[in-house]
Order: structure tokens, then sequence, then C-alpha cells
DNA sequence: GATGAATGAGATTTCATTCAT
DNA sequence: GATGAATGAAATCTCATTCAT
């Protein structure tokens, strides 16, 4: 995995960023509607209307596509999260963490298929999550909450529970979109996941 | 994918029982030591010292090698956690989670990698999971755990809390294995996540 | 140039044999009659009467083609100096010589257009040659004629010698085959050959 | 071959004339330097600081660069060789030999690589070589040579001596530079160049 | 049953060349 | 004239699968 993923070059013209946008669309319209086995770099520059050549003239090979799509996603979550802690956003804990889980199911909404697919088969290719030592980028976003809000939270060792509650949400929200339990409308789901993190931050733990 | 999936033929006979085995085994070396590139049907008959052509005597083709690991992970977590869960083992609630819990890290422990990438690159092939109606199959054990300490368990829709608890246990186990937060131990690891759940299950959660 | 050039297996059926043997032969039919330009690895395949796929069995790439057609020809071209220089073969080093020369001449008649393709096109994988300190093979075979007739050789500088002699052979003979001048018959070649070689190795150089 | 393969256009205009020649500079520097896998008509004009573009308004297609590479070099060769045989310039044919193997020297020193890949992977784009009727062209110069200095000449089929001794020399001149015997000098070399090649026309050759 | 040589569809990728701006 | 984005034919190579022995 020498190779570079990253793209390999930077569109200057007005006319080559509409190609990377259509090349990325296109990208992610396949991967939703056409599944992971139909995810080809021929198929995706003729779903985008450009030629093969093209895409290759912006990402190096087609792992650099899925790397793009996951980086997308990732600053989509990070807008969201951004968003929902914004200073004076929110006064307490658990109003902050229902707008994150509430905007992180809408991100989630959309394009769920192109989510399953990039979490269940290309979870690899997310260099956030894989990056050696960064671990969960996110992770620094729940530290923030943690210390925003210390006064509600009794948790001692903050990054342990930061590190528990990315985990918990990051994975209950793509169950909430992917496998929802049957007959639970979507706030119940919001509540739920809420509820687990709350509970676990906002109470005297066990262990300490 | 009309293909039949399931073993093309139940082996009677010890030697094919011990083919069968010794494929299993290649297979999951390979995924784990030489990871998913390198999983070529090939690749596995020539590990597990047997020819190709004997593979696909057992096996109608590559996907029922992926879904075989599930179907052996799944397994294996579900005698952890009848162990966990049968007749008397644990009086609290809390003592049948941590001894869930401690199963399934242990369970995963050993393979961390091979675990990585059966649940991040073939998660599709999990027939537990992705058959349609099946839902999460631990679910039901996790209901049954709900049921038996009813009494200390203080959610309201048990369905939804069996979901919650079934995802966020699965979730935290491998990102346990897979990315730990620094310098914590084990034994805190387990602490969190089996923090995480009785705080979410034992008391009053404000959805009622 | 990582890549191994080797051959990827060894061919151990017989029927295996004899694929190896139709591809190299059909890879030298194709570039004696079809040219570099039609040299792919789709097209040898064909011209050998064997898939893509069993070209790839054998040959990890192009380039190990065009490997074993030169280690092919250096063979060859041993076997001829071999056999000029063997055991009392000649008497004197002009014989020696010119039994080596008319060898070459005849080895390089019957593919002239295979040769000047190897040669002036894919000079760079002749192994012999670009191995790093190994510098031109018959190089050794030159020394140990010079040695054989000290006697008759005058000049003082032998590895020097060898160097001269071995690349100006190499040079007119292929000269000879590709561009021969016109009107000769081959036997003036073969004279001017050696008498450029033996007038050089057999008088008094200046450069003592 | 049906392309014309000539410069497309006569540059007439100074700035012209300076873009052919940033080109051919461009081209030298990348196969020298980079190597013939990277010569790439988008490489060599990113190379001489202009647009793919404009190297098309120059050179009609790839080829084009290559033959203007050696005609480039053919006629340095020229000018090297007709200087050394300028009228007056040398009394001696070892003088005028040694001036001219002396002159091949230097040209190949500067850009050993340039001329190892262009004799070595292009050679068959070398005009000069491979026009059907021309033959070598510094053949004639030889025969010119030989002429002048038909006195200390003893070789009778003048023609056939031309033949060999450009060869020759252009192979030893070449085998000098890419690969020397170890440990020698250049003058060394120079040296036993001149001695082949004086050695055969200056003695009695038996051949007559 | 077992073997492993053979298959070939199909995916990735390159790069000479064109042409709208 | 110059630019460089776009093109797409064509080449390399892989690997799941078959089948003659």
């Amino acid at each position: 995995m020498d190779k570079r993923i990253d793209a390999r070059k930077q569109p200057r013209q007005a006319r080559s960023q509409a190609t990377v946008e259509a090349i990325l669309v296109a990208a992610a319209r396949v991967l939703e509607r056409e599944g992971s086995r139909a995810f080809t770099t021929n198929r995706v520059a003729e779903a985008a209307g450009v030629s093969v050549g093209s895409l290759y003239q912006y990402f190096p090979n087609k792992e650099a596509l899925i790397v793009a799509l996951h980086d997308r996603h990732g600053r989509a979550m990070h807008r969201v999260i951004g968003d929902a802690l914004a200073d004076g956003a929110h006064a307490t804990l658990r109003e902050a963490v229902a707008a994150v889980v509430r905007g992180m199911l809408a991100a989630h909404a959309d394009e769920p298929e192109l989510h399953r697919v990039l979490e269940h088969e290309y979870a690899s290719f997310d260099e956030r999550t894989s990056a050696p030592d960064t671990g969960f980028d996110i992770y620094r976003e729940v530290r923030r909450l943690l210390r925003r809000h210390a006064g509600e939270v009794r948790v001692a060792d903050r990054e342990l529970a930061a590190w528990a509650v990315a985990h918990t949400v990051h994975a209950l929200v793509h169950a909430a979109v992917l496998e929802p339990p049957r007959r639970r409308r979507r706030g119940a789901l919001e509540g739920a996941i809420v509820d687990v993190v709350l509970a676990y931050l906002a109470v005297p733990s066990t262990s300490r």
C-alpha cells in the first residue's frame, strides 16, 4: 500500500472542479444504488459522464475514490458535531448529546446504503480511523464536550469515557439506520442512544 | 446471488471432516496474517495443503468460505454468551454482563486481525446480520438476559434495550481489541463496557 | 523494477512443460514476424494457443518473457562458444575464433528480426549484460580462449583484450546479420570479423 | 507508419526556435535522468515548461522526438568525425583514428544514460541506420578516411573495411562508456580501440 | 475423490493525442 | 499560438472457477 491515495492533481480551473465534483457524486450514487460489485472505475466514470482517463486525472486509483468518500463523510460528521458543540448552543449535557445524535442520524438517513457499504466493506479505507496514532478523530470533540460539561459528568477517567461514548454513538447511529429494531420510530431510537450515553456519563459509575 | 452458499455437501467421513476443518483454519490464518488481498481460493487451498479442486469440493464458492468463518465466530459468541447466562451462573445482572463481556473480549483477543477483516471488509457476509428477518441473533440472548434479571432492569421497552445493548457491547468489544485507548489495561476497558451497559439498564431512564 | 522476473512456477507435469515451451516459441515467433508493437501478452498467448492466464501462470509479467528469450539466446551463444573452445577442437587461435564467429553467425541467421528486436529494443532486459558486476558473460569464455592460446596472443593486458574482442565480435556479428554491406557474401563477412580480431590479438600492440 | 515524423513546421521565429530547443533539451534530460518509462509526451512538456499542446505544435508525435534526438546525436558525431578528418588535421592514419575515437568518447561521456537508451531501446528510431538505402552514414566518412590514408591501409576491400571499422568503433565507444572493464582508465580504452582498428587496417590481413 | 493446469471475463491503469477555450 | 483538461483505445494482470487426468 505504498501508493499515494490523495488526489493526484489539484483542480485549478472551474471546469476541473466540476469534474472532480461530478466524479465524487457519481461514486456515491453508484455505491448507493448499485452496490460495491458495480463500483468499478469505468462505471463511476460513465455515471459521472466523464471518461475513465479524467477520473484518473484526479484520483490515482480506485481506493482514492473511497478514501475521498470517507473523508467527505468524516467532514460532514465533524460539522454536525461542531455545530452541536458551538458556544452556548446547548445548556445541558443531555441537550448537547441529543443534538449530536440527531445530527448524525440525519446525516446517515440520506444515503443509508452508501454508509453501510463504506462502513461494512470499505471500513479500512477510512483514513481518520486507520491513521496510526490518531484513533477516532471525533474523539477529540467528545473530550471537548465532556470538559465543557464537566460539572454534569461523573466518570473519573474522562479519556476512557470519551472512547466509550464515541464508539457507542457511532455504532448505535449506524445500527439505527441499518438495522433498526422493528416498529420503533426514529425518535425512539434517538432517545435510546441519548439514554445510553447519558446514563453512563451522568450517574456515579461503580468502577469508581 | 442465486448461488448456493451453504457447504455443498455435508462431509460424512472423518477424512472429509478433517479437510473441511483444515480449509477453514487455513482461511482464518490467511485472513489474519496476510490480509484480505491475499485471501484467494488458491492461496487458502495452498495454505491448507489441499488442492483448489478439493476446496471447491466442500465450498461451492469463495463466499461460502467467508460465511463459514462468520458462522464459526457466531457460534463461538453464542457459546460464550450461553455459558455466561447458564442457569444460576451469575446472581446479579452486573455479574452476568461482566461474564459476557469478559468472554467476548477473550474470544476476540486471539485473532484480532481476523475479526477486524470479517467485521470491516466482509461484514455483509454475516448471514446472521444480513438474513432479512433474523435480526441480530445474539439479540435473543440479550432479551433472555433482561427477562431473567427483570427485577434489576428499569428500562421500559425491553426490546429496544436489547437492541441498544447488543450493538453497544458488540461495538465496544471490537473497539477494545482494535482501537483501545492508550495506556488502559484490558480490565479497565472491560469495566467501562460493563459500566455503559449497567448504567443504562439499571437506573431510571428518563425516556421511562 | 522490484518485480520478480524469473519464472513464477516451475512446471512439473509434462503438460505444463509443453505449455511453457509453446509460449516461448510463440513469443519468439510473434517478435520475429509481427514486431515489438504486436508483442502483447494476449497476442503471445493466442499465438501459443493458450489462454493469457496460462501465460501468467509461468511468466509473472511481460518482461519475464523477454528475459527468457534473452536467456535462451545467451545459452545458445554459450554453447556455440563452448563447442568452439572444446579441448583440442582447434589447433590455432585463428581456427578457434573462426569457429566461434561461424557459430554465432549461424545462430543469428535463423531469426534475424528476433535478434534485432531483442538487441535494439529490449537490450536492457538482457540479464547477463545488465547484471551489475558480471559484465559480459561471454567475456569469461574469451579470457579462457586467450589463456589457452597465450602463445599466439601478443596483447599484454589480457583482460582488456577480452573486453575489446567480446564487444567487437558481438557487434560485427549483429551487423553482419542486420546491416551487412551490400553484395558481400556471408563468407566474406566472417573473414572480415576474424581478421579484425586476429589482427588485434596476434600482432604487437603499440600500447604494449 | 504513415505518420509524418519530421517536425511539423519549421519554426521561423526566434521564440519558436527556443521552444523547440527547450523541448529537445527536456526530452534528453528526462531520458537521461528518469529513463524510458518516464519518457512520456506529458512529462517532456512539463520538464520543458511548456504545455503538451505546444509540444505537438512542433513535433507531430512522440516518435518525432526520438528521431530528433537521434538526429542531434548523429550530427554531433558527424561534426566530431569531420573535425578529425579535416584537411591536414592529422598526418597519420593512427592520429586521425585516435582523434575520432577521442572525440566520440568525449561526446558520449556527457550523458551516457541518454545514449544507452537511444541505442538500446530506441535504436530503430535512428533514421540514419534504418533508412533503407542510406546505410550507416558515418560509413561514408570512414571510406573517405581510408581513401585519404590509402597508403597506410593494406586491406583490399575498402568498402568492407569501412563497414567493419565503423561498427567496431561504434560498439567499442559505447561499451567504453557503458560497460567499461574494471579499473581501466579512459586512456587505456581509447588506446585499445585505436589498436583494434589500426591493427586491422594497417597490417597485412591474411584474407588478403 | 483429488489434483492442479488451464481458462477468460473483466478490472485497473496508462498515455499519446485532440480540441475547446 | 498556447494551454491543459479530456479522451478512450489498448495493455497488463488477477483470480474464481472448471475439468481432464
